[in-house]
DNA sequence: GTATTACGCTACGAGCCGTAGCGAAAGCAC
DNA sequence: GTGCTTTCGCTACGGCTCGTAGCGTAATAC
């Protein structure tokens, strides 16, 4: 591990404590003030530093943001708990369970928005929180075949769209149902999202699961 | 249609006209600067009207955009086209089209992270934009049942939550495909939402394509 | 005509933005 | 230790947008 000077740069090194100050400051005026009334200089001062200190590692408010949120989500694990549903309902209600916090809800959404006119913005969303819980999908596609659960997909390209639509389907749900329907996503929910996600619309009404 | 003056308002009315103007100006808005860099200032003047107009009008950006938006998806109907496959394609092919105009996505996407923390401004969303599309839900359902492609639901709070769940699932998975994933949500990848969601994922690749 | 309301225009204080400039502080190389 | 380099805190600034107040004018109902 390189220490807090990587590449032989002089100078005083930049302050670590101040980058988890800050983004935790970040979080906490995202619960009390929500993203319109978040300004960079409250923030700077409930994290103690001064305002310049925030514009010479962030560019704005924007990007800010997506690291302060992006923490929240490393969390996530996907449960070994021996059945695919059982597996599914375990991850979708972490998930759920962020995002309802209100830092997540109005932090996330409010980035997304932005990122429909900002491509940069947009990747750095992608690879900082939602590439990285596309791993959640593989892993549990791999399980449930591992178990005999899903049979092997040949096609790859195939595969590789089944996971873009999965993880888009379970994601978009959960916040659609949290931020739009204004529900909370709790196990009665997130067993009737795996029964239709496993069975398909048909299998609803009747009994779930009873694997091949 | 009734005249400008609904019920025994003494005094000039107020210009419909303007209220046209003013809706378009801020879509046109939403185009060209985006969600955050709107200002109110610059939508009076793009429709022609004075800043202190608008404000008699609406409360603030909020109202302004969800008002803006909410005309975009009145236009959302349900195909018959003799499946409920091939309604479901053709009713979210729709949604996708409208969610990939601009003002759309930053629109629509900004006032749900503002309602996050503005319970009148969610309702507002709710009443005015998603609530009315979830006919298609239930007319698409009462359609697949009468062919007999559904079982009829008995349990009348089951049937709720299911129509719930499953708006929440197609509006949640087009939007995250759409704003998050950055992937267009074509004619082949509705083909896949639908295929999921009437067979489940142990479906996808046990009878794949269906080559039309 | 008269009352009442909407409209356009101007002006204003307030708040935040993002940056510049300065002196001081904190490490690194020697 | 002595320098060198970079970061830090602080202050100050022009510029922009906000939301409102005030005024005279325009349009309609009675």
């Amino acid at each position: 591990m390189q220490s807090s000077t990587p590449a032989g740069r002089a100078g005083r090194p930049r302050s670590a404590a101040a980058d988890t100050a800050i983004l935790a400051a970040t979080r906490a005026a995202l619960v009390d003030l929500g993203w319109s009334k978040l300004t960079l200089g409250d923030v700077a001062t409930r994290a103690g530093v001064a305002k310049t200190t925030l514009y010479r590692r962030w560019a704005g408010k924007n990007e800010l943001v997506v690291d302060a949120v992006a923490e929240l989500f490393d969390e996530l694990e996907l449960p070994d708990s021996g059945s695919l549903a059982a597996d599914i309902e375990g991850v979708v209600l972490q998930f759920a369970t962020i995002l309802a916090r209100p830092e997540a809800k109005s932090g996330l959404m409010a980035v997304v928005a932005e990122s429909t006119r900002d491509d940069a913005l947009r990747e750095r969303i992608r690879t900082s929180i939602v590439e990285r819980q596309k791993r959640l999908v593989l892993e549990g596609r791999a399980r449930a075949e591992a178990r005999g659960e899903l049979p092997p997909e040949p096609d790859a390209a195939q595969a590789g769209r089944t996971v873009d639509l999965i993880f888009d389907l379970v994601a978009g749900a959960v916040v659609h149902r949290t931020l739009v329907s204004a529900g909370a996503a709790d196990e009665e929910w997130v067993r009737d999202l795996s029964r239709v996600l496993l069975t398909g619309l048909a299998g609803t009404a009747q009994e779930p699961a009873t694997p091949t």
